[in-house]
DNA sequence: TTGTAAGCGTTATCAC
DNA sequence: GTGATAACGCTTACAA
């Protein structure tokens, strides 16, 4: 079976190459004629001609692909469930401007290279950056290089697009709800090191709250989880065991659902009840949260906009436009369920 | 900044384009003398050269991009856990060869010309698709074209290669470890309607361990669920209202561990507790499996090895290797944890 | 309003 | 062993 090509078409139509181009691209400036215009249309689509991508991208300098790079280890990608979560949002979008996404991980510490090959091959027109870190200096190549990128998250002082939710203020909001239903002292569990600026964003939300309601921060009931529930599980095991028999806390909050998993059944294997003994607040709003035993309450992110938003500032910064505001901040939702029950008496 | 080409490489070197391709394609048949061959590679090196994709692309006849294209819902990808899991193990084998994922969602119904599409465009050179169904007539289109396919799950009756496990031997095995703890009546709630030959598989694994117990096959105690929570919770509901007080089953058999999940809250939410009123088994091993309440007994699936060997499989049939044994099937696990409790007495 | 022709950066087929 | 030279199929000035 021949390939259909361009000439094909040009030829059914009576015109030349240049006029099928011009159609089939919906080029601005060229005026084409509506006859024409139908005339090849239904050529292309008689022939069933569809555009050999690899020309047009030698062509047009466009690959018409995004990138989507993630650095976790594959055992945090395993219990990743952000990704699937934001996988609709920006593969609607990505398909809404005619372009597809790529996906990779990277070996964490291999990633200048990665990025420089993922440019100069030119295999794909920008990327998009879930998780970024202080001080992650392969940002930097990419900054140089002036590769379109959007982070999927948010960097202080740098100069890439982002797209993230409000982290501080969505922890404080959380910590708030804990500190309304009468808790007085709540320990913390933070999603990840504080490399992550989320991670670091999620604890000053906390801390924040603690100040307004005019609680003391205290260093030794804050843990550092590590995405996973097994980092959830042995932080909070750590904590009862070192602290909370001593100076029992009587609620936490958990920067992330996955790590909460865990960290609730470490409360559940000391013999301990939720939300009796403890009251638990999560972070994310995972698919299973509201399954868990009990339903855990947690801050809701608006995944499919956050996916959706990352590429379409990502494309309209491809195709040239500029972007006034180079960060926005998406809305979060405290989701009650039952894990915090009922106002302490 | 300009880019770097083969022909700079080659000047660079003093040789011509032809040997700069030669050298760094490893071409088996064609001679070249070390000393050139380092000397092309040191060239390529210092220039930091690094071939373009599309013209590479459009002159081999090769995108070097294998597709993942998933077919399920936007909600149901959400809840989907597995992605996550065998996306290691296959970016693992795609980049060993070299070669990138792209990932895209089809709408259900659009199937058809977007594979054509795809195809035609030559934007992937093969493949993957997880979760086949019994008559999806999309899949003739790929099977007429001869486009290379490799399927994540099986397909009776059909020519495309395949990697799957063995369901219907896992669910025995599954169902069997039930039995063998004294039960003898046991619910079950598949995956998925049964057009999908994963939930048929399991379904009938269910099935023949029962039959090789001497045990009846009761059709009011068979649920359909749909891959997510919310099917599990409304499957075991019912099965609870309709059924369970009146003629009691002790186990229930769920082929999918997230929906399995929704079942739990079921259960629980009508005051029940497992595993002491009802024993569960789950399938398919999702990360937060073991962080349930009770953690939940089930079958292990080899994500990481699936999607090596579906990418492995792929990338040599697009390589015109031959591939021997087009079905292959790979070794689950039983996974005892808590949910099933000890023996009946 | 439409056509001509020159790239885009490789790989592949032959000669030498 | 190595080098011309012709594809590969499209876009895009520029000319008409």
């Amino acid at each position: 079976m021949k390939r259909v090509t361009s000439q094909d078409v040009a030829r059914k139509a009576g015109v030349s190459r240049t006029t099928v181009s011009l159609v089939l691209n919906n080029v601005q400036g060229a005026q084409i004629s509506e006859e024409t215009r139908q005339r090849v249309l239904q050529s292309a689509n008689a022939l069933g001609y569809v555009p050999e991508a690899a020309a047009q991208a030698l062509a047009s300098r466009r690959a018409k692909i995004i990138g989507l790079v993630l650095t976790r280890s594959p055992h945090h990608i395993a219990s990743d469930t952000f990704l699937t979560q934001i996988l609709d949002g920006l593969i609607e979008v990505v398909h809404h401007y005619g372009m597809r996404l790529m996906i990779d991980l990277l070996e964490v510490g291999h990633q200048k290279e990665a990025y420089l090959q993922l440019f100069r091959a030119k295999r794909i027109d920008g990327l998009i950056l879930s998780g970024p870190r202080f001080q992650d200096d392969a940002l930097r190549v990419l900054e140089e290089l002036g590769f379109p990128t959007v982070l999927m998250g948010n960097l202080p002082n740098s100069n890439f697009c982002s797209v993230d939710v409000d982290n501080v203020s969505a922890a404080y909001k959380a910590v708030k709800h804990l500190i309304g239903l009468g808790h007085r002292r709540i320990a913390c569990i933070t999603n990840a090191d504080l490399s992550y600026t989320a991670a670091a964003d999620r604890l000053q939300g906390y801390r924040q709250a603690l100040q307004d309601a005019g609680l003391p921060y205290d260093e030794s009931i804050i843990r550092f989880g590590d995405f996973d529930p097994d980092s959830g599980y042995a932080q909070m095991e750590d904590l009862l065991e070192k602290v909370f028999f001593k100076e029992p806390f009587t609620a936490a909050f958990i920067a992330s659902d996955v790590v909460a998993l865990g960290a609730k059944a470490a409360i559940r294997d000391k013999g301990l009840c939720i939300p009796r003994d403890i009251a638990l607040v999560g972070f994310d709003d995972v698919p299973f949260s509201r399954y868990t035993d009990p339903p855990l309450t947690t801050i809701r992110l608006p995944s499919h906009d956050l996916g959706w938003n990352a590429g379409d500032r990502l494309i309209r910064m491809i195709n040239g436009e500029n972007i006034e505001d180079k960060h926005i901040l998406l809305e979060t939702e405290l989701v009650i369920r039952e894990s915090c029950g009922a106002h302490l008496n």
